[in-house]
RNA sequence: GUGGCCGUAGCUCAAAUGGUUAGAGCGCUCCGCUGUGAACGGAGGGGUUGGGGGUUCAAUUCCCCCCGGUCGCCCCA
């Protein structure tokens, strides 16, 4: 295809790329994520982007728009009808089908993480690829599983940093729904002048959706709608009361919404949307709609759908980048596993060799060394190292080599010591495991004093443009090995986003020893302690 | 699929009612300082003003189409 006009390459409509000043975010969450998951014994698995597409006709269902109007669908080289992912769902439970996974000990617990793709129009938090992550737990319909994955998320939410909400509903199984929907019309005949024209629409198409419509004027007008908690069945109705008893035992905030419903079919029983808890957020406009971090519920029926054995499956997704949005609007930081902590600086051809050497020595010492050996003039490398924010940079000349030493030079002072050369790994290792423990604010951050670190929340109100930081070394993001799993998102540096003040709290993590450093958790803030062991 | 607003340098933004060579700050490269950064001074590179077409003596500016962004609707994480 001949491209006829100069419009520049560009990505695709709703296609973004993850830059690198951006991937500390997404090895946050999903370090945090998998972290989480395992401890609740999920097992991870990866089905594959692309799929037959009769598997999302079948199991998302023909009609719903994610099939009709949202699927990537195309004919591939074999003629057969193939798509990409818009969720997880079919895919893992086709996966568990396949593999005979109902051979293993029931439930299984499957964890995924990685990008969906639906033909939607972009608008606020919303891409044509964004990621996921997906939780499901096949093979047990017991409540106690409802329960577990909203206590799950939550937690995770915490785990993030951020304060949620969590909005649950019933929506009955195919016994008892079908009894309530003919009620529910009933209603909505009586005085369907008052709604929208869409929901008239809606009447005959997904009169359950009318619920949930944003008009005042249908609000208004099925205020004293039936509400489906009175039309369950007994086992739906005890399954409900079960999963609310539990939610309530782990002190989970929620609140039961009878709006709260599904375009999918295959959806049963419990229902629930997680939302961020704007209330400490001051900017949001007045009538401005929730954001929804994670949705979930239980899907009895799409096993079958799929050709398998009925099986109850229960699952939750969440939007990684609508946690990542949250997270940059309530200013929340996270560490970045780039950042280093020393540069090296070499004069002279010989002293850049014997550089090559030191900075192999002190990075299988678990230093966290920068360099730019490219480089030539002091000047171009003290550059570097201040753009890279290090704490120390060890300079060697000729000098040094005729004298068997090398220069400590403290960054934020300027102090330099003359060190022996021999010495050195070891005394850098002493000074960074010092500044670990002693806290010291140093000149630069009474320049940014933008970022002072609040503990309350009153005081996050009121210093709602300032920054709400969450300071990585009292809240100890990094008491977990973070970076632990063999993953894309791992091991990737980020450049210092020169916007963002830099923490200057030299205690930060020294991963000498990793994980060595729980605990110290003494700000309000803090995770609970079920999320940091 | 559909509607509103928007698109000027890597980033943030200028350029009155159309009018000469489209500017600034930040960042980038280099120099003053062949061994000292963040916080000095100087210089430089960077733009076919998102793309195409139209109106006009003249278009970044006005009109149309397309592409993209953004915020909605439908729907949804």
């Amino acid at each position: 295809m001949s491209r006829k006009t100069k419009q520049p390459i560009q990505a695709l409509k709703g296609f973004k790329d993850i830059l690198p000043e951006d991937q500390k975010f997404w090895d946050f969450i999903y370090n945090r994520v998998y972290q989480t998951v395992l401890d609740y014994g999920f097992k991870k698995i990866d089905p594959p982007i692309l799929e037959d597409a009769h598997i999302y006709m079948k199991g998302t269902g023909q009609h719903s728009d994610i099939v009709e109007k949202e699927l990537y669908v195309f004919e591939d080289k074999g003629g057969g009808l193939v798509a990409l992912r818009p969720e997880f769902t079919p895919g893992v439970v086709r996966s568990y089908i396949e593999h005979g996974m109902q051979n293993q000990p029931q439930p299984v617990k499957l964890f995924s993480f990685g990008p969906i793709f639906r033909h939607d129009n972009p608008q606020a938090g919303r891409f044509r690829q964004f990621y996921q992550f997906n939780c499901e737990i096949i093979g047990s319909d017991s409540p106690d599983m409802d329960s577990q994955l909203i206590t799950m998320l939550s937690g995770l939410f915490k785990f993030f940093g951020l304060d949620t909400m969590i909005e649950i509903n019933s929506i009955g199984c195919h016994e008892c729904r079908p009894v309530y929907i003919k009620q529910l019309i009933k209603f909505l005949k009586k005085d369907s002048a008052k709604l929208c024209t869409t929901c008239q629409e809606r009447i005959v198409k997904n009169p359950l959706r009318i619920l949930d419509c944003k008009n005042k004027a249908c609000a208004a007008a099925t205020v004293q709608a039936p509400q489906i908690v009175d039309y369950l069945c007994e086992p739906c109705k005890k399954h409900f009361v079960k999963v609310l008893e539990n939610i309530d035992d782990v002190n989970i905030i929620y609140s039961l919404n009878s709006r709260l419903v599904r375009g999918l079919d295959y959806y049963t029983r419990t229902v629930f949307e997680v939302f961020l808890n704007e209330e400490i957020l001051t900017d949001r406009p007045e009538g401005a709609e929730k954001i929804a971090l994670a949705g979930g519920g239980r899907l009895d029926g799409l096993a079958e759908i799929l050709g398998g054995r009925p099986t109850p499956v229960v699952g939750v997704a969440g939007g990684v980048e609508r946690v990542i949005s949250a997270m940059r609007r309530l200013k929340i930081d996270v560490p970045d596993p780039g950042q280093a902590d020393v540069f090296i600086a070499q004069l002279g051809e010989e002293a850049k060799k014997k550089c090559l050497k030191l900075f192999e020595d002190m990075r299988h010492c678990n230093i966290k060394v920068r360099e730019a050996f490219a480089k030539n003039g002091l000047k171009a490398q003290l550059e570097v190292a201040d753009k890279l924010g290090v704490k120390y940079t060890l300079i060697l000349g000729q000098k040094e080599i005729m004298d068997g030493t090398i220069i400590v030079r403290d960054m934020s002072s300027g102090i330099q010591e003359i060190i022996v050369y021999e010495n050195v790994v070891e005394e850098i290792k002493k000074r960074l495991l010092d500044s670990n423990c002693v806290k010291i604010y140093l000149d630069e951050t009474q320049k940014k004093s933008a970022f002072d670190v609040s503990d309350s929340k009153a005081e996050i109100k009121e210093h709602k443009k300032e920054r709400h930081h969450y300071n990585q070394d009292e809240n100890d993001f990094s008491s977990k090995p973070v970076v632990e799993f063999n993953h894309p998102f791992e091991n990737i540096t980020a450049d210092q986003d020169e916007n963002e003040p830099k923490n200057y709290n030299t205690s930060e993590d020294v991963d000498f020893d990793l994980g060595s450093e729980e605990g110290a958790l003494e700000n309000p803030n803090d995770l609970d302690d079920d999320w940091t062991n």
